[in-house]
RNA sequence: GUCCCCGUCGUCUAGCCCGGUCCAGGACACCGGCCUUUCACGCCGGUAACGGGGGUUCAAAUCCCCCCGGGGACACCA
């Protein structure tokens, strides 16, 4: 039975970056019928929020990532590390250490002399005696010679020489054991068969195999997938905008069309760009992964979420509108809207709004009158002579008796006749009237849509306005 | 600095393992055109890439070596 977690640290949003790892360790534990467990890595007390669980978990909820264990929290399972940690002791695998910080800093500036790099010099390994007033912290006995040689599902063999290591802290002073410690103590206890996370990792996982020795675990395999970059190619991060996915929620995005843009950054499947969640459990494999970060590339969420609201169930956007137009100040809390007429919003407007967001404000006229008209527009439409075809049109929707899209056709033919006129000259007219604006859906729609009454009124006032320039 | 990873159009990527079918394919964006009452949608077309240098080979994006570039990790953060 295959078994993946996803384990973030609750110190902030879920982001972009940490939300496609966790897709990856779904889709890969859907595709080979496995468990995907939730845990929250929160042992660093200071800087672990219960606001950023709670966010957590509310996004990947959005996303349509359900797990099957979990949530654990690590600050739960304290015992256990600390048992584990008292075990390697006995065993003598690790050790006190009862250095200063005044001391660690000079023997890390020795080190970087003599190694390049700072690093521990294990003098508390032979030390016996407590330090009055310090409180001693656990270091790993680690193996210093040689080189950890694993290989990596996505990177392929990964050789790292153990002259890089030192003997890490797993036990900190407060009595509280640090990540590297507990990611292994949790994923060997939890029959973890596969870890899969980014590769920021990479460095880490040299030591951890050797905790996973030393404490007598099975190694899991490791799956180390790219990272995702802003456009400045650095690692993505808040300074490059949004990051978090929830913030996605709050801009418009279908959760379908942030999850089918993440799973595409870094893994792909021939020529193929959209994907349901049915066929990426179908499709998704880790050897499909590829090996080089991605930069994150807002345009073709934009594209994709695009695709996602054309094509999505009307009722179900018809929802989402809704909150939105009240989100957004357009409609009042209690206002009550017409299903069926908003589903007719829905779909006049989905071709030409990117997100949910936009489309509340392209259809904004739809709620009030427009308080000015578009300047250019006025300029370029309103002619003098426009005010009497207005009228006209205005006149004819008063008296007609059914307003459907062919009393529509009827009445501007009636009137292009009357004055001998084309459509030209009356169709910006009309719909700067109803919109305040040179773009909108067709005419017909905005008509419908506005309604019989509103409609003439708009256009007798446009005409008025006209005639008062 | 040390170590690890990565390097195909501006971006996401296919191709690389098993060299020729690749003067490199798809997608986003961009630029034209068509459709059209506006915008958009849709359709058609276009610009645009194998980081560099050496090999190996009849033949290299694909195999080997070196260089360069980028990213990441080096905490009592995760």
């Amino acid at each position: 039975m295959i078994k993946v977690r996803f384990a973030p640290s609750p110190t902030g949003h879920l982001h972009i970056g940490g939300a496609r790892t966790a897709i990856f360790n779904w889709l890969f534990a859907r595709h080979h019928s496995g468990r995907f467990v939730l845990r929250i890595e929160d042992t660093d007390k200071t800087r672990s929020t219960e606001e950023s669980i709670q966010e957590i978990i509310e996004a990947m909820k959005w996303l349509g990532l359900d797990w099957d264990e979990g949530p654990y929290r690590q600050t739960e399972r304290f015992d256990i590390y600390k048992k584990e940690a008292e075990r390697l002791i006995a065993e003598g695998k690790a050790y006190y250490c009862w250095c200063t910080p005044e001391e660690l800093e000079a023997i890390r500036e020795e080190s970087k002399g003599k190694f390049g790099i700072p690093k521990y010099d294990g003098r508390c390994r032979s030390r016996r005696e407590p330090r009055e007033g310090v409180n001693p912290v656990i270091r790993f006995k680690a193996r210093t010679e040689g080189e950890t040689v694993f290989k990596d599902l996505i990177k392929g063999e990964i050789r790292y020489p153990n002259s890089q290591l030192d003997d890490f802290i797993i036990m900190r002073s407060d009595g509280t054991p640090t990540y590297n410690f507990v990611v292994v103590v949790d994923d060997a206890l939890m029959g973890i068969t596969h870890v899969i996370r980014g590769d920021d990792h990479l460095n880490n996982t040299p030591k951890q195999i050797q905790l996973y020795e030393a404490l007598g675990y099975d190694v899991p395999q490791f799956a180390h997938v790219p990272m995702i970059l802003g456009p400045d190619k650095t690692k993505l991060s808040k300074r490059h905008g949004a990051v978090s996915v929830l913030a996605y929620r709050e801009e418009g995005y279908l959760p379908e069309a942030l999850f089918n843009f993440l799973v595409r950054l870094g893994w792909s499947h021939g020529d193929k760009e959209i994907f349901s969640k049915e066929e990426l459990i179908e499709l998704f494999d880790l050897k499909d992964v590829g090996k080089s970060p991605a930069v994150f590339n807002p345009d073709k969420l934009l594209w994709l979420n695009h695709h996602y609201i054309k094509t999505y169930p009307v009722e179900k956007l018809a929802e989402l509108l809704k909150e939105f137009l009240v989100k957004e100040g357009i409609v009042d809390t209690s206002a009550e809207l017409d299903p069926e007429w908003l589903k007719e919003v829905v779909i006049a407007f989905r071709e030409r709004a990117k997100t949910l967001k936009e489309m509340a404000h392209q259809c904004e006229f739809l709620f009030k009158a427009p308080e000015k008209y578009d300047e250019k527009g006025t300029k370029k439409f309103f002619k003098p002579e426009t005010a009497i075809y207005l009228e006209a049109i205005a006149e004819e929707i008063e008296n007609t008796s059914e307003f459907t899209k062919e009393a529509i056709d009827k009445i501007f033919n009636n009137v292009l006749e009357r004055f001998n006129i084309k459509l030209k000259a009356v169709a910006q007219p009309v719909r700067i009237a109803i919109t305040g604006r040179t773009v909108s859906p067709g005419l017909h729609e905005i008509l419908l849509l506005v309604g019989k009454e509103e409609a003439a009124k708009r256009i007798r006032r446009a005409a008025q306005y006209i005639k008062n320039l």
